[in-house]
DNA sequence: TGAACACATTTGTAATATAATATTTTTATC
DNA sequence: GATAAAAATATTATATTACAAATGTGTTCA
């Protein structure tokens, strides 16, 4: 995503729109200002709103209708898929439990396009799968930052699956990725363990052992549940 | 999905475009007629155009910018889990091969999705599911249609577990089996055995039992997946 | 040769007008 | 007084025109 200065006046409208609109500014069912309060409330044109509008739309967000106005549409009809829209969630209410939530369709996901990398992966997929493994070991041994390889290291598994409904998952797979790491900081294990149980994985890949890159690859993020589960305990009984 | 004469025109306007776009039409990369160009094309004004264009901006179709024009975005960008962009493109190249992308990506999410639901579904959403499977008895019974309950049913386990991220893509997987069944349409199965394998989904999840449920919706998909690559392997050796 | 500057092209934004549509109010008829 | 038809009204939909901003291209001048 660009940064917001690049971005032109409809496409930052949009943003804070989208933001206000995830965030529960207007009621769901009815809600938002007309496209003439809009323009009075931003100090824009009503082509700005309207370009605003039409992109918000599209991301399923808001529905707009003669006479009847713009109306906020149902959160399950929010794209949550959407880059843009999954930012603006994660700004609104980042918790624990989306975490959880992102953790379940990893599951659902990457143990898949392991399988499948594994017995359909062409070579230059895997050498990139690779290529994330050494820079991940050279972080680890430098003590550098282990987060840029490690979301290369996922994100070249989605592409060498080989399907493009788990490779357009990758900006998803990003964010709940980034998301984890806010919250395992200081988490026990070394970074060389890390690379090590990622190590696993690329070797079940390369020799085509698809129900072991599987295994190694649900393992890996159960592992995160498990601490993500323990912090949603121990944040309950802290209430 | 609304009819198409239900749509205004810049609804429509983007639908046209979107096909042209996702068929190839316009060269990848740089391509698409200026705004004034188009405008002439459909005999509309800019703005209609203009909406048009944010619209499929917003689905990750193209970008533009000033002096540039409009560029179609590579399809890695695309947003598949988009409703109107999944429907184009299985216009554009129906074809076993998205089948079969289609069917890994069932036997990621659905599986995982029963177990979830067998461990949090709620009983309101169980007893969807459940209404669901009746429907198909009765379907199954009278030799009518089985297709509406079956989408029913594996939207209901979407919804049972509890994950968004999930449920969102019950639309992603209403579509796929909409195009399972075109092909299936002389599947040796009798109806009643297809209510009976749902039916075994239904009571591992009624009763809690996560891994079966995962199983047997796993053993559902993989069968449709056994079927789907001998009809390509038939296709590939006919050629 | 190279750097600065002018120019042309295309999208970005604004302002205004008219049409379509759905709600509300009024009016007319029984 | 009740009900249905018609008119008024509010809001988005579409069109038109104008100008601003950005960006690539070419030309001129040092």
């Amino acid at each position: 995503m660009a940064r917001i200065e690049n971005l032109n006046l409809s496409q930052r409208v949009t943003n804070e729109l989208g933001k206000s609109i995830i965030a529960g500014k207007y009621g769901e069912g009815s809600g938002l200002p007309t496209e003439a309060q809009l323009c009075d409330e931003y100090g824009i044109s009503r082509t700005a709103v309207r370009e605003a509008v039409k992109m918000l739309a599209a991301k399923g967000l808001i529905s707009s209708r003669p006479r009847q106005g713009i109306r906020v549409e149902p959160p399950e009809n929010w794209n949550l898929y959407d880059t843009s829209v999954l930012g603006w969630m994660l700004e609104s209410s980042p918790s624990l439990l989306v975490l959880k939530e992102f953790l379940q369709m990893r599951l659902a996901i990457e143990p898949q396009a392991a399988a499948l990398a594994a017995r359909h992966g062409s070579p230059e997929a895997i050498a990139q799968i690779e290529k994330a493994l050494l820079e991940m070991d050279n972080a680890a041994q430098t003590h550098g930052s282990i987060h840029e390889p490690d979301l290369a290291f996922h994100t070249a598994i989605l592409l060498a699956s080989g399907n493009r409904f788990f490779y357009q998952l990758r900006d998803f797979i990003t964010t709940a990725l980034n998301v984890s790491f806010q919250y395992t900081t200081n988490a026990k294990d070394s970074l060389q363990t890390i690379a090590d149980e990622h190590r696993k994985i690329y070797l079940a890949i390369k020799s085509g052992e698809a129900e072991r890159a599987k295994n190694m690859m649900a393992y890996l993020i159960d592992e995160a549940m498990a601490y993500i589960e323990l912090k949603i305990s121990e944040s309950a009984t802290a209430e």
